[in-house]
RNA sequence: GCCACUGUAGCUCAGGUGGUAGAGCAACGGAUUCGUAACCCGUAGGUCGGCGGUUCAACUCCGCCCAGUGGCUCCA
């Protein structure tokens, strides 16, 4: 009999028989409690299934429940199950497509005339578990090409031989559980019995392939963990997200709305969301002139020749909006705010000498989305940019791109995010400009955020078509992260625009343009905020800062005196004098996430001060308005950092 | 744009199989003057998303359109 040796990567080697199996190996090498937690393995960098057999010198690393790669198997498994239990139920009307393993779960394709319903779920589920308790094997066995694309077109699984007959290998491999039969590569659980603690989540449209001039599939989405806790505290999860919907709240603390009468994607800014926005406008408009920007404003449309010229009627005509004819000239709604900066570089003659120039506008522009793109605050048709554009020459882009960075950061965590991630996309394959401007620009894009310390992965292909990218995605406090940030070179436009400077030399040269926006849109932006924090704003940024609650008519004077000293003072204030009961008022003030509330009685009034109940129900001693407002403006200036 | 679902008072939602609509909260009026998350009584409020069709009769059935939701695609 030969034996073999195996070993885990830390281990010592052990001998085994020959042949074994990845599962007679690990049975070796580890403990029995330890055993039970593997569902496969990694060997030589491939994963593999437990059953696989072993004839060689192994080394070979458990994949162990608790690890991420054990989860994405669970989910993969999970996906076949969810597939042999519609299989099952639904017999031959439906064809099956792919089903992998997707962040938080899993899904699978289906084609079927009827609609899935959410009443199917539960039969499905039922189904699923049915399955799993019947712990049925995943056996995997590998079968010609040709002879699976016979097998699968004798089933009619149209899609799965579309799948095949674009593979290049001669032979393939197939998991099969029960009756079920899919292409896959693997690897699976031992068996459906690890598939306890699933979900589905809901069905939708997708299109074969990802395009759309292919069939309609339905694709349902579920969720799955190796422990019932898991998996409660991810629906948990989805729940808290609900609750924060930033469309919900804004609703419900009367920020935005939009109208039939309007039009979709367009938002329509109530009086507290637009008190938060005027916030978030000045604090960005200080923090730039404070680094060195001159602010513009520039107007919403322009005649037609100007995107001509932009190049945006050539590559961004479907996200504009018809033109519109005054004086027998056509105009153009703006989709981006650069030609006009452009307009503005371009009424003087330039210097070296005024480089770097940095100009920022909070631009309004206007884009057409497709219908089912829009999101609330998220996907809008018209939204506001926090736009910037910077010429300068190319031995300062490096340094132009760090202070971006810098500034770009500083404002991100001031609004409470400090983690993010960050990546820098490369040369597409549709793009103009030189070799060298891409190598240079990319290379100094590369440098400004190493010496920032900052990670970041590369996206290849990427870039726009004028030049490479760096974009931040902000993670808000459920770890959900969310773009914003994009800071763009651009050796395009200049071009187009014949924008120049005089050097030293006295010679004309091309500068070089950043486009960069750090909030994005102030919608979107807004979206995000009130999903990070929940709609309890911080107070440098709450659109009330706080709320006189009176005891009985009696303080109702004192309350008015209160209200307008608060109001001089610059504190965000509001007054609810109503005759309603003390706890009537404070539950109002807490819906609404209110930061203060100050209370006043009798002993307030003669005092002359409120007693302050914070929004988390603690309550501060009674003080003075006097202090009261020193402390407000003292907690916004450590806040805004000023 | 595509697939599915949804659209009833300001908000949240009820209204088998067709006979023109209700509840809670909010609003308004009254009563109450009450110290840390919803006081009581009353009043008013809806062309049931829009248009068209079937029918003696449609919120309920059919068609088209609009809007929203979940995805896909797109965008970034």
């Amino acid at each position: 009999m030969t034996e073999i040796s195996v070993r885990l990567p830390e281990g010592d080697p052990v001998s085994v028989p020959s042949p074994t199996t990845v599962a007679g190996a690990l049975a070796e090498l580890l403990s029995g409690k330890q055993r039970k937690r593997c569902v496969a393995a990694t060997i030589n960098e491939m994963q593999v299934d437990l059953d696989t057999e072993l004839t060689e010198d192994t080394t070979i690393s458990p994949i162990q429940i608790g690890s991420d790669e054990a989860l994405e198997i669970l989910r993969h498994s999970t996906a076949h199950v969810m597939a042999q239990a519609v299989r099952e139920l639904f017999g031959d009307d439906v064809k099956v497509a792919i089903g992998p393993a997707i962040e938080n779960g899993f899904y699978y394709d289906f084609y079927r005339d009827e609609p899935f319903s959410p009443d199917d779920f539960e039969k499905i589920e039922e189904k699923m578990t049915e399955i799993s308790r019947a712990a049925l094997p995943f056996t995997r066995s590998t079968i010609n090409r040709l002879e699976a694309i016979e097998t699968f077109n004798a089933q009619g699984e149209k899609y799965k031989v579309e799948l095949l007959e674009e593979l290049e290998d001669e032979t393939i491999s197939i998991y099969q559980q029960g009756p079920f039969v899919d292409l896959c590569r693997g690897p699976h659980l031992p068996n459906t019995s690890f598939i306890k603690d699933f979900k589905l989540l809901r069905v939708a449209g997708a299109y074969w392939r990802g395009d759309e001039n292919k069939d309609v599939l339905q694709r349902i989405y579920g969720t799955v963990f190796f422990d019932k806790k898991e998996l409660k505290k991810y629906l948990n999860q989805l729940e808290e997200a609900k609750k924060r919907d930033h469309r919900k709240l804004g609703k419900e603390l009367q920020l935005f709305t939009t109208q039939d009468e309007i039009g979709p994607g367009l938002i329509l800014w109530q009086p507290k969301g637009s008190q938060l926005r005027r916030l978030i406008e000045d604090y960005w408009k200080d923090e730039h002139y404070r680094h060195g920007y001159e602010l513009l404003y520039t107007p919403h449309i322009a005649r037609q020749d100007l995107w001509k010229t932009s190049g945006h009627l050539d590559f961004y005509s479907e996200n504009m909006y018809a033109s519109m004819e005054i004086d027998e000239v056509k105009y153009q709604l703006k989709p981006m705010n650069c030609p006009f900066h452009i307009g503005v570089y371009n009424s003087n003659k330039r210097s070296y000498r005024e480089f770097p120039i940095r100009w920022a506008e909070l631009g309004t522009v206007y884009r057409y989305e497709r219908a089912g793109a829009l999101h609330g605050l998220l996907r809008v048709r018209g939204f506001t940019q926090d736009d910037a554009h910077i010429f300068c020459r190319e031995d300062q882009l490096e340094e132009e791109i760090f202070n971006i960075l810098d500034l770009n950061l500083h404002i991100l965590k001031t609004f409470g995010f400090s983690e993010y991630d960050i990546y820098l996309s490369t040369r597409p394959e549709k793009s103009v400009g030189t070799d060298d401007h891409w190598e240079q620009s990319t290379n100094a894009l590369k440098q400004a955020l190493e010496k920032k310390g900052l990670g970041y992965d590369i996206d290849p292909g990427e870039g726009v078509f004028y030049g490479p990218k760096i974009d931040i995605k902000i993670k808000d406090q459920l770890g959900r992260s969310w773009q914003c940030s994009t800071i763009q070179v651009d050796f395009n436009l200049p071009e187009r625009f014949d924008v120049n400077y005089i050097g030293a030399d006295n010679k004309e040269h091309r500068p070089i343009m950043i486009h960069r926006a750090l909030m994005g849109s102030l919608e979107r932006f807004i979206g995000v905020l009130i999903e990070h924090y929940a709609g309890a704003f911080p107070i440098w940024f709450a659109p009330t800062q706080a709320r006189i609650l009176n005891i009985t008519d009696d303080q109702a004077e004192y309350c008015e005196k209160v209200y307008d000293e608060l109001r001089k003072g610059g504190v965000r204030i509001e007054k609810d004098l109503r005759n309603e009961k003390l706890n009537y008022k404070i539950r109002e003030a807490q819906v609404n996430k209110i930061p203060y509330m100050l209370i006043v009685g009798e002993k307030e009034k003669e005092s002359g001060t409120v007693t302050v109940r914070m929004r988390d129900g603690k309550n501060l001693p009674p003080m003075s308005i006097e202090e009261f407002i020193e402390k407000i403006d003292q907690e916004c200036r450590d806040q805004r950092g000023n």
